[in-house]
DNA sequence: TACTGTGAACCTATTCACAGCA
DNA sequence: TGCTGTGAATAGGTTCACAGTA
């Protein structure tokens, strides 16, 4: 069995492990909004309309994010995205978080294009697949290396997060791969459903699982 | 106030708008688990594992997809499989649901390989991008439009889900294009946060959101 | 024995209702 | 007046506990 306790070393003042997840995903949007608007000010309301539910749930997150500034015309862009980042630990100060891409076929290679992560807090590092011969062909800003050093690179680049877009079948044991060399995450372009190793978080990105989403409530 | 007693009308015998949002998406999950699986039986357990979640969730679940086969031994998957596709309406008999790629970026077009959508009862039907030199060039078994002829093909074609992969810029104009024509769901492959428009479901799939929403918990 | 199916208890998230403030 | 912030009420989802069954 694999020892939990020893998994989460905090590194900093980040509380947003104790944000309920529902909350969380929210205040990810908004955090995104609040980096893309001109506006100055947005009222709970407006917040409400782009992400997606009531006003009141707006101000109950923007509570629990631990801000309090708002007044009676809204809330101050500014002051609030630096609150809602520091409340999801990708504050100004934050380390940029690195990132791998393991899986070079269409999809991974599009991912190539550096340009999708600028200002997100993310970077790519490296790549990883099988074939030989797509890492060496295959141009990028980063190192692309063959699957069998992907171990080697992980602990080496200090890569803490993973997009998987590899085959289905192969989702399984290379998701297995990357948890032992101690990811903590994997964003999952892949179909398929694999056991999430202790300690790994996954979202499963697929088209597939996304429109089989939409289709499911109509 | 919003009246909501006729904003469904049911078009079918599909129950999937009564089931609750969380046991939607395990069930969406469980479906391609099943899909997938080459096992005879599985236990609430194992599927447990693979989704998620608890055992007594995933029977939960089961119920609420009105199956009721269980034995000691765990689910017959076959008999499983149809109850579960039956009651998110993606049933055998269930018509292919048509869709088209909004944005022909790399990522759009890394969409094109069809296989991708392959027994998902899924088919992508049309491509859409503001450059006609894209549109032209670009190879694919099904027809690319110019962007202005997208009201025009949607309706047409009778499409129903659109992957968006647009400039983030172009997210929010794009949308409502879309909504006008009487889309369903989008699958937002853009980093923008946008309104979503009366009856238009939206997943939020973005590698970069994806990676701020792992982020966030550690 | 090893599982499923489910009423009841529990817990969590959301909404209501309204006081407080610019 | 028009917003925020929050205690209290409600709704909703999950887990417990265990009876039922092959």
């Amino acid at each position: 069995m694999i020892d939990t306790s020893l998994k989460r070393n905090y590194t900093g003042e980040n509380q947003a492990a104790a944000l309920p997840e529902p909350s969380r995903r929210r205040l990810v949007r908004l955090m995104q909004i609040l980096r893309q608007t001109k506006a100055e000010r947005l009222t709970s309301a407006e917040i409400g309309g782009l992400v997606g539910c009531r006003d009141t749930l707006v101000r109950r997150d923007i509570g629990l994010a631990g801000f309090r500034g708002g007044v009676s015309n809204g809330y101050d862009t500014g002051a609030l995205l630096s609150a809602v980042e520091r409340a999801l630990g990708a504050g100004d100060g934050a380390a940029i978080r690195r990132c791998c891409i393991v899986g070079l076929g269409r999809l991974g290679t599009a991912l190539l294009d550096s340009s999708i992560f600028d200002g997100s807090g993310f970077a790519v590092v490296a790549g990883f697949d099988s074939s030989v011969n797509r890492t060496e062909i295959l141009r990028s800003t980063f190192p692309l290396y063959p699957a069998s050093r992907l171990e080697a690179a992980v602990a080496a680049e200090r890569i803490e997060f993973a997009i998987l877009s590899v085959p289905d079948r192969e989702a399984q044991s290379v998701t297995e791969r990357l948890s032992r060399c101690g990811i903590r995450g994997i964003v999952n372009f892949t179909a398929a459903a694999f056991a999430a190793p202790e300690g790994v978080r996954v979202e499963n990105v697929s088209p597939v699982t996304a429109l089989l989403t939409l289709a499911a409530g109509c």
